[in-house]
DNA sequence: ATTGTAAATGTAAGGGCTTTCATAAAGCCG
DNA sequence: CGGCTTTATGAAAGCCCTTACATTTACAAT
């Protein structure tokens, strides 16, 4: 069944049927409703390729992220995929894992795909500013790239982000200002945000005239899921002499596991140790006591980044960096 | 960039060109070679659209399921993802809650985008193996249909799934033969898995001659992550009267509520209250203690239902059924 | 009725690939 | 070296749309 057998049905030219199939204005009702009555009685159905070939577009993103697992991340290509599609837009989804290498050949596949834009969901994609990250450019040059929870300054792309700094600096000051000065910043990847965060708890000290000390930065190296690694981490930082009344995690996961490690030692939360996650995710209410957390505005930061993607290509201006604002959500790992 | 572009730079014609991009056997050596370094040094990829439209096909398999931000379904469709880019294949996804009508339309919509298969994952999909599930039957006479995790009798339907009614009467069998017969189970969805996993655990009653009693299989309506939600239910049911020493849940997130449950009930677990989960998600290990679960093997499902997949699409006659058996992982919340 | 203008419709040329079929080249044998 | 089969290559016909452009129709103004 082709747009062939709908013309001589409907006894009128492909060129019509093409015109009642695209919203093209000038037909007369009469034609429409006769060709689309042709059209609902044999349930034709277009020929996806055929149109891409013809339109050079088959309405598809690409949705580009390193594992789609994460809790995280799969919140945001869900939130991605529902308003990309109420858009009019299919996700092609690929995983890349977390190595450069498969990260650069994943985008050129997805790109192969002629996708009309690729959305690189993370900010494990962005590892530093300055880094070269001429994957990223080239592609840019031929569709327009999205990212989220990333900063990128480069022609096509468009950033849309949380302000880990900032949340991060108040939830430090927090701590602070409640009295608690030995704070152990605990993350598990210099990705953009990981960074971003790290330096919003440096200010917070730079604020109240506190000095810095690098041992209250703690990179933990192993997977974030290794929950029992972290508490070994933990332990192992203590019988070093750190001594510490507050972590700070760069993820909720992360904060579970420092739970773990609390009760381990037989410290009281947050009377002996104070936890704090970030992403605000579900976990926060699987711990008990339950997690305070960030919550980055994951839902709002999709809707955002998909109304931007749609907005440029109708062929609009859009801002190339949209920054929102996170709100700390106090629960029962902290006092203040 | 095209076809004709490298077909003259390479003096050959557009065929010869067709062949080697398409691993065609029937070209020199030479030649191949000749093209090959043609194409590689002016990057010219192939147009995906022109490509689908001679082939009929693009490659690419539809993903379908309710939930994509669902910790299981995300870390299924994570595997089924990879494993089909392993093979060749993209993955178009599709969200489609848990509305019936959105699900028919979904699958119509991602089967006019001439996708070569459609997986379904999730047991929502088949809410009972007698329901008309007409919709799927006509997928079905387009292309095949996988199903993960659900059972559907039907031509060109392939199911790949885990023996969740021998888990779970497994799992009922250990509790019943520890001494504990007062067994609650909890479930939150009527879906084909939800009732597998119910008759397993009527099933182990039945076979150490224990009646059933209706009360202890309670439907839990809400939301699965509404812990407090699930919470609530739990001490309602207890203050009707219900006594129970051990919850059997048809997810770990509701056995993470049933652990909240007992610490807010000063229960110990597991000598006042055994908890079970399902799916050995990570959250068995974010518990405290850990959670006893059920693994129903995701990872091998996924890689079994995409092989079967790539398979039949081969013109591989493959088997309709494939069915895994679910393994009972002990942890702190049991005492058996 | 006549012309002009706008709206509706049709024709045909792509779009870039695959693949059939015809042809040319190559290899083989006696 | 002729005649055969096999293999490599090319020409051209699709695949099913979209759309620029040509043509026809409708309708208003004169």
């Amino acid at each position: 069944m082709t747009i062939y057998d709908i013309s001589k049905m409907a006894g009128v030219s492909i060129a019509t049927v093409s015109r009642v199939l695209n919203g093209n204005t000038n037909v007369t009702p009469k034609t429409k409703k006769k060709v689309l009555d042709i059209i609902e009685q044999s349930g034709y159905t277009p020929n996806a390729f055929a149109r891409g070939l013809g339109l050079n577009s088959m309405n598809t993103i690409g949705i580009l992220c390193a594992d789609s697992s994460d809790l995280y991340l799969a919140k945001a290509i869900y939130h991605i995929e529902r308003n990309l599609r109420a858009g009019g837009y299919n996700s092609i989804l690929c995983c890349t894992g977390y190595d450069l290498e498969n990260k650069k050949n994943s985008l050129n596949l997805i790109i192969s795909q002629k996708v009309d834009s690729v959305i690189m969901v993370g900010s494990s994609f962005i590892e530093s500013q300055d880094a070269d990250n001429q994957y990223i450019r080239d592609a840019a040059s031929q569709v327009p790239i999205m990212l989220l929870n990333a900063d990128f300054d480069c022609p096509n792309v468009y950033c849309t982000l949380c302000d880990d700094f900032k949340a991060m600096q108040e939830v430090t000051l927090n701590l602070i200002d409640s009295g608690i000065q030995d704070i152990l910043y605990l993350y598990n990847s210099k990705s953009y945000s990981g960074m971003k965060k790290l330096t919003g708890c440096q200010s917070a000290f730079l604020m109240r005239d506190l000095p810095l000390d690098k041992k209250y930065q703690q990179l933990f190296s192993g997977s974030r899921d290794d929950i029992d690694g972290v508490c070994r981490f933990l332990n192992q930082l203590r019988e070093k002499g750190l001594s510490f009344h507050a972590v700070i995690c760069a993820e909720d996961m992360l904060a579970i596991a420092a739970v773990k490690y609390a009760r381990m030692n037989r410290l009281e939360i947050p009377s002996d140790l104070s936890v704090i996650g970030y992403n605000n995710s579900l976990l926060t209410i699987c711990s008990e006591p339950e997690l305070t957390s960030v919550d980055n505005r994951l839902e709002s930061l999709c809707q955002q980044l998909v109304k931007t993607l749609i907005d440029t290509l109708g062929g609009n201006e859009m801002p190339q960096k949209t920054i929102f604002s996170g709100e700390l959500v106090k629960r029962g790992t902290t006092a203040f």
